[in-house]
DNA sequence: AGTATTTCTGTAATAAAATTACATAAATTA
DNA sequence: TAATTTATGTAATTTTATTACAGAAATACT
């Protein structure tokens, strides 16, 4: 358990609780800010339960006791991040809805932050290191991480490219070779355009990577799941947190990738930044 | 006092302490974390000093004791944890640079939605609500997030498109009519391309806004201007945390736009939805 | 220098807070 | 319905923090 989302994890959690143990939590939930600085006894009072009831509680979420769940309640709320309550409701105000926006974001990045599996990162920058060529295949919101991939992994002196034609993913799938990586970008991970491609790939001896939901089809087919969990919910007004989530993990692996290259690759990195000078105005 | 540089405030006014004060801030800047869990008299002890002596230490710094003392402290190593160090360093293993990464594209998001101009957003999605047509423009890095925009708001049933090609921008920017709103995202906001279609889109009559850089030239010239700052140094390594920074406001402004078309509106995206279903794989 | 005064610091008592052990109550299962 | 498990509270204990006070150290003043 991770201090950082304490308070999301109560949120999440709080359907398996206990009668007193979600008294106790409806009492934190309704105020953290007041939690943080009251005695046991005064919440146990507050929210109607005794006082080893709220020890308990604290025991149950991974802390020592109350003074050190208190103590970490503190921690997540000074991130700013308030994960209570964080759907955007329709009669919600700019004031309301913005923060609630930034909130399932931040929410998301940092549990993925704390889920993701390093070694897998590591298998995967491998992989990119070691390819003939890289493909990032994505459609619709995914397309435009596929596209961002691209721009991203081109700078790396890689034959790389971006597809969101599922013509072009047939074709280039059945084309195929081994040493090639096939990257697809999928929220869902049935989209079965991708799903196919994937299946063709791998026939043909290339390798998948998929960046999608744990335990989708794309998932259980990859060589290399990459899997991100995000918030339910945060979909319904079209908030998607997943695509936000993907381009972060990206990075890393871009970043990963500009590491194991060793420091002499920074040099490659500047002349292509040196290259967009002329296509800029000066500062003022 | 602010609690949020609590370590600082010891570390600045320690030389106008007393001795046994003295001792107290040594014992706590030496293991600020330690301190955070430690009794009183376990901190006495370490620092030499009785209970009492660290009990008036901490109200000397404002707080109501030790224990909230403590609270504070906790959290001020919160946040000045991440801000310290969150770069990734060319030795970084795959378990350093993969939080860092993480960290700072939510350490900026966090900053972001603290700092954004509610009355501002509000503006843009007037301005959305009533465009007669609505162009995204963006290059490069910015490309990818016009792509994603243009992919959200197309669903919203408004004559939207996004555009990567700097000829197609200039022709379009040519042909701009009033009613028309220019959507131009930059992250330097010194792009020509992107700074010459908005001079012609603005001198056709049509509306701009920005995506920027605060105090850019793309920020001075938009009649709306949404300033993006993030933390210096986050591009050393190509992890660019703008680009999710402004995915997220267009979110924000997804959101505020669906809102205030009401609860029937719903029904509009909920056909869109729908409509992807053939698309994808049955689950399992 | 020596006394007075202020400031500092620790001891010990007190108060507050948290935890534990245990018993009873509630819920679940057979 | 009885047996068993699980949940919850009471009361005792332990830990922790604070306060009051007194003695020590430092400073200021004759």
């Amino acid at each position: 358990m991770n201090y950082q989302n304490l308070l999301s994890s109560i949120n999440v959690t709080f359907e398996t609780l206990n009668k007193s143990e979600k008294k106790v939590a409806s009492a934190i939930l309704a105020d953290p800010e007041a939690a943080t600085g009251s005695s046991i006894a005064n919440l146990a009072k507050k929210a109607g339960v005794s006082e080893p009831s709220v020890n308990r509680f604290c025991k149950r979420f991974g802390t020592a006791g109350f003074p050190d769940f208190k103590l970490k309640l503190a921690q997540c709320l000074v991130s700013g991040v308030k994960f209570v309550n964080s759907n955007v409701q329709l009669n919600d105000n700019v004031s309301k809805y913005t923060p609630k926006i930034f909130d399932n974001a931040i929410h998301d990045l940092v549990a993925i932050k704390n889920q993701i599996d390093l070694s897998l990162v590591e298998k995967v920058v491998d992989q990119l290191l070691s390819a003939r060529r890289i493909f990032f295949f994505g459609l619709g919101t995914s397309g435009a991480v596929a596209r961002d991939a691209e721009n991203k992994f081109f700078r790396f002196d890689l034959p790389v490219s971006f597809h969101v034609d599922v013509l072009t993913m047939r074709m280039l799938s059945a084309a195929a070779k081994p040493g090639d990586l096939f990257f697809m970008i999928s929220h869902t991970g049935r989209t079965k355009a991708i799903i196919d491609a994937a299946d063709d790939a791998q026939a043909n001896g290339a390798k998948v990577v998929g960046l999608t939901t744990p335990g989708s089809m794309l998932a259980k087919k990859s060589d290399f799941a990459l899997e991100v969990s995000v918030s339910e919910n945060t979909e319904e007004y079209m908030a998607m947190t997943s695509r936000i989530v993907h381009l972060v993990i990206l990075d890393v692996l871009a970043t990963g990738f500009i590491l194991r290259k060793g420091p002499d690759f920074l040099n490659h990195m500047e002349k292509i930044n040196r290259s967009l000078k002329p296509t800029r105005y000066k500062n003022n």
